[in-house]
DNA sequence: CAAATAGTGTCTTTGAGACATTATGCG
DNA sequence: CGCATAATGTCTCAAAGACACTATTTG
C-alpha cells in the first residue's frame, strides 16, 4: 500500500518532521493527592479497644496565594511522565510516602481555580495503612500534618418533577490536627433530565483550605464511600496483619455509620485470610489476625 | 486580623499583581468524547421485533498524523472554559449533538500519545438516544459515521500468589459501519499488592483507529458495563417513550449477554413510568410505552 | 387460528439485617 | 469471677434467577 499523503503532499514522516506547535496558550497541569489513612484514636479507657479515625495529609502553604492555609500535596506534571507517575513522584518528594494505592479521581478545570494562572488539577485518591503516619515532613521545609477528617451531610433534598431530578447535598467538612481546625461547606448539586445531567460542587464556606481543595476532598470521600461497599478498596487502609474488628472499623469510619458484626463478617470476611497469629495482652479475649486477600 | 505577607513582604494582592507565569513547557489539553447510542438493527424478518446495537460516533481524520484513520470527536480546551464546557462545545461544533449526558471518564496523559507534541486527553463518556443518528456531519467537511461496536473478551486470566493479584484481560474491539471495518486488540492489566495497585491499558493491535483511541473506547465500555447495573445510566440511551423490551435490549447490548424478562422487569421496572400509550401494528400484542423515571 | 411478543405468577436460592448466644484471655 | 471483646448460630425478609403460564394483537 502506498504511503498516504495529505493535502500538501506530505507523508506522515515529513509532516511530523516539519511540525511546529502553535503559539496558543496552554494550561499548566498539576496533580493533587488526597491521601487517606486510618489511625487509632488515642484511648485512655483502660481496656477498651481503640476506635479508628480517617486521617488526611495536608501541607501548609508557605507562599502566596493562600499563604498559611492548608493544601493537598501535589505539584506540576513534567513532559516526560504521565499524571500517575507525577503523582507517585510528588508523593515521594513531598511526603516520603511510596508504594501506595493510587486511583485517578477527577480532573478539575475551572479556569479560575488558581488566581495566578490557568491550572488544571488532575486529582488522585491515595490510600495507605497507618505506617505512613510517621512520615510527615518532606524534603523541603514545608509543614505537613495528618488531619482527622469528618464529612457530615448537613442537609439533603431531592426535587423531581416530570423528567427532571435535582438533588442538593450540603456537606460540612471538618479537619482537625491538634489545635488546628479547618472547616468548609460544600454543596453538591446533581441535576438530571432528558437534556443530560450535571454534577456541580460549590464551596459555600472555607476556613483554612487552599484553592478548591475542599471540593476535591469532598469528592474523594464521596468516591471512597461509593466504592467501599462493592470493591476491596478498604484493604488498602489496613496493615499487613489486622483483626476483623479493625477492618470493620475502617468500613465504619468511611461510611460514617455503625455496622453489625455477624453480617459484616459474612460479607467482607472473604477479603481476609486467617493466619495463626493472634493479638494478646488486650485485657480480653485475643482476636485472630488476618491478612489481605484481594478480590480477583 | 492583619493582612498576611510572604517572605518578600508582599500581600496576596501585591503578589498576584506582580505574578508572571514561568517559562516552563506546558501540555496541550484536549477533550475526546466517546459518544454512544443504541440503534435498531435493520430487520427484514416480517414480524420480528428489531434487535438493538450499540453505536459509536467516529470522525475520519483528514490530515496527519493518522491521516485516513478514525478518531473520537474532540478538540482543544480553551482558557475560558472547563473541560466539560469544552466537551459540550466540541460536540455541538463537530457533530451538532446537544443536550446530552456527559460524564468525565479519565485523563490520558502518556507523553507519547500524540506524535506531534505533548497532549493530554481528558476523555468524556457521552450517551444519547437514537435521534442523534441523523446528525452526522459537523460544520466542516469532516466525515463522521456511526459505527456498530462490539467489545469481546477474548481471554481473561487471573494469577494470584501471596499478597499479589494480576488479572489480564484481552479485549477485541470491533467497529463496523457499512463497508468500513476497524478493529483493535487491547490488553487490560490489573495488578494489586501490598505496595499499591496499577491498571494499564495497552494496544496490542490497531487497524484504522487514531492515536490511543482504542484504549479510550475500551475504557469507556468497561465503565459503562460497570455502571449499568447499579445506576440509571442506561436511561440515557432510550428515547422519550420506550417499551420495557427496548430497555432490556439496551442492558443486553451493554452487558453483552441475554437477560431473563421477569426479573429484569422487577429490578429495572422502577426506572420506568407507565404511560397510556402503546405500540401498534407490530404483528403481535402491542406493548405499553414508558417514560424515564430517574433515580433520586 | 397461528405467530409472535407482552406481561405476570411462583418456586428456589442467596444473602443481608438483626439479635442472641457461646467462647476466652486478662486482671 | 467478671469485664470486655471474639466469634458464631439462627430467624426473618428482600431480592435475584429460572421457568412456566396467561394475555393480546395482527395476518
Amino acid at each position: 500500500m502506498d504511503v498516504l499523503r495529505d493535502k500538501n503532499g506530505l507523508t506522515e514522516e515529513e509532516f511530523l518532521a516539519a511540525y511546529r506547535p502553535g503559539d496558543y496558550v496552554r494550561p499548566s497541569v498539576a496533580v493533587d493527592m488526597v491521601i487517606f489513612t486510618a489511625a487509632d484514636r488515642e484511648e485512655n479507657n483502660y481496656r477498651k479497644v481503640p476506635e479508628k479515625e480517617l486521617k488526611l495529609l495536608l501541607i501548609q502553604r508557605g507562599g502566596h496565594p493562600y499563604i498559611g492555609t492548608w493544601a493537598l500535596p501535589g505539584g506540576f506534571v513534567e513532559p516526560t511522565e504521565t499524571t500517575e507517575q507525577a503523582a507517585e513522584r510528588e508523593l515521594k518528594e513531598e511526603t516520603g510516602v511510596e508504594d501506595i494505592y493510587l486511583e485517578q479521581l477527577y480532573t478539575f478545570s475551572d479556569p479560575d481555580r488558581d488566581p495566578r494562572m490557568w491550572v488544571m488539577s488532575c486529582s488522585y485518591l491515595a490510600l495507605t495503612d497507618s505506617r505512613a503516619l510517621t512520615v510527615k515532613a518532606g524534603d523541603d521545609a514545608k509543614r505537613a500534618e495528618w488531619f482527622t477528617v469528618k464529612l457530615i451531610t448537613e442537609n439533603q433534598q431531592t426535587d423531581s418533577f416530570n423528567d427532571r431530578v435535582t438533588r442538593i447535598t450540603d456537606y460540612r467538612l471538618e479537619l482537625t490536627s491538634g489545635e488546628i481546625t479547618l472547616s468548609a461547606g460544600v454543596r453538591h448539586t446533581f441535576t438530571r433530565s432528558a437534556k443530560g445531567s450535571e454534577n456541580s460542587f460549590k464551596i459555600t464556606e472555607n476556613n483554612g483550605l487552599a484553592f478548591d481543595h475542599a471540593k476535591i476532598i469532598t469528592y474523594a470521600i464521596e468516591r471512597l464511600r461509593g466504592k467501599v461497599e462493592y470493591t476491596d478498596i478498604a484493604l488498602n487502609l489496613v496493615p499487613e496483619y489486622f483483626t476483623l474488628t479493625e477492618l470493620q472499623q475502617v468500613y465504619e469510619i468511611i461510611l460514617g455509620r455503625q455496622l453489625i458484626k455477624a453480617p459484616f463478617r459474612r460479607k467482607y470476611g472473604v477479603l481476609a485470610e486467617p493466619t495463626d497469629k493472634t493479638t494478646s495482652d488486650a485485657g480480653h479475649r485475643p482476636s485472630r489476625l488476618f491478612r489481605r486477600k484481594w478480590k480477583t
